[in-house]
Order: structure tokens, then sequence, then C-alpha cells
DNA sequence: CATCTGACGACCG
DNA sequence: GCGGTCGCCAGAT
């Protein structure tokens, strides 16, 4: 069903194998309005079965945020696919997902008369 | 309707 | 590095 949560995972299904992005990128991205935490909301609600590669998604710094056995999990399937874990860090000078500038959508342009929106909704800043 | 609970992250001591 | 505070808010109970 098509939920909240919907953009986030569309996202998360075009990082590329031996990539991440974190919880405040994907946040960043999408506009979320709770930032990084909405994202891991998100995260946390994966649905099962959708072939979601949901352990390409790490905290800030490259650092797994998951508990065990959950950690041990995604750090093996990262490293299944070439991504090198230290401890529980990622360099993300390496392994940072960027996508390309023509997936993103152009800032929106600052409206006149800004008026304090009580409740905006998430703007994806990001074609999917 | 009221509360609680988090796959966060920036900041500070 | 580590621990605490705070802003944030959708779902579950």
């Amino acid at each position: 069903m098509m939920s909240l949560w919907t953009p986030v995972y569309r996202l998360v299904q075009r990082i590329p194998r031996g990539r991440v992005l974190t919880y405040g990128r994907l946040a960043t991205l999408l506009r979320l309005r709770g930032g990084a935490r909405a994202a891991g909301r998100a995260m946390a609600a994966t649905p099962r079965g959708h072939g979601i590669p949901w352990h390409r998604v790490v905290g800030g710094g490259g650092r797994i945020l998951l508990r065990e056995p959950y950690a041990s999990l995604q750090r093996r399937l990262l490293e299944t696919e070439g991504v090198e874990v230290l401890e529980r860090r990622i360099d993300l000078s390496k392994h940072l997902w960027k996508p390309r500038a023509s997936l993103l959508k152009p800032a929106a342009p600052a409206s006149k008369s800004r008026r304090t929106r009580k409740r905006p909704p998430n703007k994806p800043d990001i074609v999917l």
C-alpha cells in the first residue's frame, strides 16, 4: 500500500550494491519532516519480501546502529557486496552513494509570503 | 483523545 | 571516545 514512507523505500531500492546512504541524507533528499529520525522510523517499518536493500542504510558517519542480531546481519550483507566494515563503521568517503543530479528536483523557490504552515507534507526532493 | 516508543543526529561537557 | 539533551513525529496501545 502507498504510505507516507513509500518514497523512502523507493529511494532505498535505488541504492547500488556496494554503496550506502545515511538516515540523514535519506531524510534530506526526501525532505522528510522529521529529519533523520523520520528516516529511521521508515526503515524500522520496511516491508519484507520486496527486495528492499535495507542494509544499505546506515547511521551518521557510516556507523551501524542496529542492535544484535541485526547489526551482524547488516554487516554480513554489506561485506558480501564488497563494503568494508571496520568495527561498526563504514568509510563513507568510499561508499556513500551520491544520487545523480538528474534525479534531484530543483530546489523549490522560496514562496513570497512564507506562511507558517502548520503541518507541511513531506515533499520529495528527488524523482523516483 | 492521551501516552509511549523509537533503525537519528547535532551539540555539548 | 562516551553520555545526556533536545527537536522531531507516525503508529501502536
